[in-house]
DNA sequence: ACGATATGAATGAATG
DNA sequence: CATTCATTCATATCGT
C-alpha cells in the first residue's frame, strides 16, 4: 500500500463517554482501518463498485462496522474520493504520447485488480472475512458503470431506529417511493441545503 | 522557514550514494530545486496562480522538468500546500490581538511581489432555496477572514454503533423489488445526515 | 544524535 | 463529478 502507514488506532470509542469529562473525539474524522480499506478496495477493484447506492452503502457500512466505527457517509465519501482521485491523477499526467522512457507521469500505480490476502489461517485471530471468494451481498447488483450521486442533506426524518435492541439492520425501509425515480435525466439534484454564503475572503496578498 | 534551498541536490534516482541500496529513488519525495521553486513562486505570486487546473499543471510540470525531475502531482501538491500553509499562518494571526503595528507578527511575507486574482470568483448566487423568506440570521457570526471553523451543520453524530453488537448484516431494508438502478442517474441521496439518537438514558429527561 | 521546523504527500470531508 | 479545504503523516534539512 502507500508508504504512508498511518497508525491504526483502535478507534473503538464512540466519543461520548457518559461519565466522562472528555467528550473528545480523538479524531473528528473517520480513520479507516486496514481491514476496512481492504474491503473497500476489494469492492472498488474486484467488484467494480464505484458509486454505490444508498442501499449498498448501508450494507457496506454495516459490514465494515465490524472492523471499526464507520458510517454511511464515510463509505460514500470514500468511493467518491477514490474515484475522483483516480480520474484526477489521470488528468494531470495525461501527457501527450511523447517519448516514453521513464516518463512516468507520476503517481502510484494503483489500478491493480489484484487482491492479495490469501487469508491463510494466520495465527492472529483476526476476523478474516472472505473477500471476493465469499458470497457477499454487498457487491453491486446491477448498478454498474457510473452513477451521479448527488447527495442531498435534508434534515428530515430518516432517523433509522438503530440499536433498537437487536435489529441492527436498521430497517430504513421507506424506500418504496423515491426509488421509483427512474428518470435518468431528472438529475436528483435537489436543493442542497448548503451553507449560506460562506465564501472565502480571498485575502491573499494585500 | 525555508532557510535556504539546497543547490541542485543529486536528486537523480540511481545515485543513491549512501545507503548502498539502489534502484530506488533515494528520496522518497520530490525535492524541488531552486529553479523550480522560483518558478512556482513566481506563478503563485506574480501570476496569482493558486489552484491550477489539470491542464495547467501539465504545462507547469513540463516546464519545470527542465530544471529537475518533477511530476504532475508535485505541482498539484505544491500549490495545494502552499496555499494551505499560507492561509494557515494567516489564520493564526489575521486578527489576533496584536498590539502595535506588528502588522505581520513575524514570519516573512514571502515574496509578496504583487498579487492579483484574474479569476474573480464570482460564483453567482445560491442555487435554489431562495424561496424561503429571509429569516436567515444564521449568517456568519463574526467570521472574519475565514468561515470554516469546522462548524458542523448537518451530521456530527457520534457513532451509530447500535447495540446490535453481533447480529449485524440483518436484512437492512427490503426493497420493494429493488430499484431498477440501471439508470446512471438515480442515486438520490437521502440518508446522509441520519441523526440517530441513541442516548437512551434511563429516565431520560434532563 | 536529537529536536524543531519546513514541507511533500495522502486522504477525509465538503462544496459547487 | 470536479475542485477545494483541512488535517495529518512522513521525511528532509537545519539548529543545537
Amino acid at each position: 500500500m502507500e508508504p504512508q502507514q498511518q497508525n491504526q488506532p483502535p478507534n473503538e470509542d464512540g466519543g461520548s463517554g457518559k461519565g466522562g469529562f472528555l467528550c473528545r473525539p480523538s479524531s473528528t474524522r473517520w480513520t479507516p482501518t486496514t481491514d476496512q480499506i481492504r474491503i473497500l478496495k476489494d469492492l472498488y477493484y474486484n467488484n467494480g463498485v464505484r458509486s454505490p447506492s444508498a442501499e449498498q452503502i448501508q450494507r457496506i457500512s454495516a459490514r465494515l462496522r465490524q472492523y471499526g466505527k464507520i458510517e454511511g457517509k464515510n463509505v460514500f465519501y470514500w468511493f467518491q474520493n477514490h474515484k475522483a482521485r483516480e480520474r484526477q491523477k489521470k488528468r494531470f499526467n495525461t501527457d501527450v504520447p511523447m517519448q516514453r522512457g521513464a516518463g512516468n507521469g507520476g503517481w502510484k500505480p494503483e489500478e491493480s485488480i489484484h487482491n492479495k490476502y490469501p487469508m491463510a489461517n494466520i495465527t492472529s485471530g483476526f476476523p478474516a472475512s472472505s473477500s471476493s471468494s465469499g458470497v457477499i451481498s454487498v457487491g453491486q447488483m446491477g448498478n454498474y458503470g457510473y452513477g451521479s450521486v448527488t447527495m442531498e442533506k435534508s434534515f428530515r426524518d430518516c432517523s433509522i431506529s438503530a440499536g433498537g435492541g437487536g435489529g441492527v439492520g436498521g430497517s430504513i425501509g421507506h424506500n418504496c417511493g423515491w426509488v421509483g425515480a427512474n428518470d435518468p435525466y431528472s438529475s436528483s439534484y435537489t436543493f442542497l441545503d448548503k451553507r449560506l454564503s460562506m465564501e472565502e475572503n480571498s485575502g491573499g496578498g494585500d
